[in-house]
DNA sequence: GTCTATAATAAGATAGAC
DNA sequence: GTCTATCTTATTATAGAC
């Protein structure tokens, strides 16, 4: 393998272990066993590097929610049930982990938490990379929940990836609020199953006027 | 104002805004305006600091669950209203930024951002910040949700926990999927009460077996 | 308790040989 | 393309005067 590859594995794994800004590059060029320097040849700089270990994994992610999303559309016309919806936009993500070929199991860690880092600096980017899919699925959410106005809408596919980011940031944190023993369940295929039911429950539920405080625009 | 409180509020500003890992004790000393030598006099060192910043809000924050949780224990009995558990759980965590004597405008973000941050030394110590609450609020929501086995049930609260940490991390990934429109409508009473009906839905959604792979332990 | 000065370390970046 | 050696800067931490 290529130096240019080992050092992208080696960084998608010491960031999801430690993130981007506690990693150095003499870590990761120590753990790639190539020089520091070639990190400066192939990648300009840390960031430079940052954005290409990014980029690898959320372009193909990105394109598969597309293709499936596509797929659905041929099969289902403008308005596609909702939970082959939600399946599109979700299992792409965490199924990243799963296909050894994307060999994502680092990565997905890193990217659900830089949903929650909004000093980053690689915000832009990300939202640059983002974009076309967050604006196709937002179009297909809305004519799969015509009940929902546009704020309700807003606000309910803002929990819904954050629901799923932190499904990918891991393990680590996932115990604080629920049960300490660890679980072998870890099947990709059961969590998107079980994350899917959920978010539809959330999607669909009926709104509620606010007792109190009436929405007044 | 000490010089001790002043240099926590202004490292819970630039926690915020950068992060920790990328918040150094000179911006920290400068902004506050005192000596950059004080910060290792308070707090014996940056880790010490950061420590102080988080337990000055999550202590608060964890007492008033509970008191809430005592509350609804003392009007219902065992079984909890699911909508009044949630709030009693969500709404001192979002609440921060509201009550102007908790001052947490910018903690609420910060603490967001650490429950995806498994990576951070600070993780044994909010596990231990949280144990309780974790533990009175699971029995809670079992009784609450008597339908739910021991997994779903984990997996569920698990869910919740991380919508709500993707609200409380802030505004900035919050538009990467939804409208790109500014929201005035940051009213946290009316965030709670979305957010509520959004997790109840998901949390009472019936389960459906996996089609293709169907739960063997 | 507060401050100045400085130590000790670690980091990103680059020059230049090969 | 690859590597060694080095530069420059930034950071945490501490010693010691006042």
């Amino acid at each position: 393998m290529n130096a240019n590859e080992r050092i992208l594995d080696m960084a998608e794994q010491l960031f999801a272990e430690r993130g981007p800004a506690r990693t150095s590059l003499r870590a990761i060029t120590a753990a790639a066993e190539v020089n520091l320097a070639s990190v400066h040849y192939y990648f300009g700089s840390k960031a430079g590097l940052i954005k290409a270990v990014f980029e690898r994994r959320i372009k193909p992610m990105n394109a598969e929610r597309l293709r499936r999303l596509e797929q659905l559309h041929q099969r289902h016309g403008e308005i596609i049930p909702l939970e082959s919806l939600i399946e599109a936009f979700i299992a792409p993500a965490l199924g990243l982990s799963r296909d050894p070929k994307h060999g994502g199991e680092y990565f997905i860690r890193i990217l659900g938490r830089t949903y929650t880092d909004p000093s980053s600096p690689l915000e832009a980017y990300l939202q640059e990379l983002h974009k076309d899919v967050a604006e196709r699925f937002r179009t297909a959410f809305q004519s799969a929940l015509p009940q929902l106005d546009h704020d309700e809408l807003y606000w309910r596919l803002h929990f819904l990836v954050g629901t799923l980011a932190y499904c990918m940031s891991g393990s680590g944190t996932m115990r604080l609020i629920a049960s300490s023993r660890l679980h072998n369940d870890t099947d990709t295929q059961q969590l998107v199953h079980r994350l899917a039911v959920f978010l539809r429950g959330g999607l669909t539920a009926a709104t509620v006027p606010h007792p109190e405080q009436p929405h007044v625009s």
